[in-house]
DNA sequence: CTCCTTATTGCAGCAGACTGCAATAAGAGG
DNA sequence: CCTCTTATTGCAGTCTGCTGCAATAAGGAG
């Protein structure tokens, strides 16, 4: 938690709902949607709700905690932003969501700093398209 | 609008609506929201309303023909796609748009298809961080 | 041109994500 | 340990985007 440490210095208040949303993603691990955690929360907190849930997730991904991503199913994904980081690949046809590495996307931060002096906070993409096995019969 | 008619072959039919979409799309230029389009759409067809604007974003999506993205203005922004495509730097502090081009995103894509099999539609990205300005003074 | 099939629209309702405000509690200071 | 300031929570309400269903209209057949 040494991480959280660091946020107290701002005035920012480093609550039990808090450090509660951080460990339920550990603990679940991978893609985690608002609604889920509001629910595995509710038994330490009986009275929490799906707004408090989202305004601590922004908070969250704010300090480069957690990533919020877009992954095609109709609801946004939460997910613990980890080294080494990873990205997703989403096929628009057979829905299916293949990891791919930060190297892809590495070079893109690279240059978009060297030339732009652009610092990309690129923590986890999902790019969509047609996957290997989908793309051929198109 | 040629590349309209190649829809009607799968039964997909080329409604006045649609054309009028496509047609407020390109008259407004860069990026319009559903509600700004709805609203143009009074014109001809009064009684049009969100759900009919957003699912026919969402054909157009389908088709390539037109772009939807989230700019981080807490509503989703549809842009024509045409080319040369551009993308889009969003900084996080002083939340300017800085305009991107394809040839940033283009070896990503490449490098996708060449070891992953992976067709990337990217048409219209935007990356999120801090802009030469402001990642100075972080 | 008219008829027919069925994809699409208009409408109303719903779910996801966010926000204002009063009540609560973190945590600094004494 | 107690007090005080004010950041954060809980709650209720709002807005964006999506969906089911009956009515409408695109466009192929005759
Ligand atoms: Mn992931
Ligand atoms: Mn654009
Ligand atoms: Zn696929
Ligand atoms: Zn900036």
């Amino acid at each position: 938690m040494s991480e959280l440490d660091q946020v107290r210095q701002a005035g920012e208040r480093l609550t039990r709902q808090r450090r509660a949303v951080l460990q339920a993603l550990d603990t679940q691990g991978g893609h985690v949607t608002a609604e889920q955690l509001c629910d595995a929360l509710r038994g330490e907190f009986p009275h929490i709700n799906t707004g408090t849930v989202y305004r601590i997730l922004q908070w969250l991904k704010g300090h480069s905690l957690v990533s919020e991503t877009d992954v095609g199913i109709g609801v946004k994904v939460y997910e613990r932003v980890c080294n080494p980081r990873h990205h997703h690949l989403v096929c628009l046809n057979c829905h299916r969501t293949i990891d791919v590495d930060d190297r892809y996307f590495h070079p893109l931060a690279t240059a978009l700093k060297q030339d732009l002096g652009f610092q990309a906070r690129i923590e986890h993409f999902a790019v969509f398209g047609y996957c290997a096995d989908c793309a051929r019969g198109k």
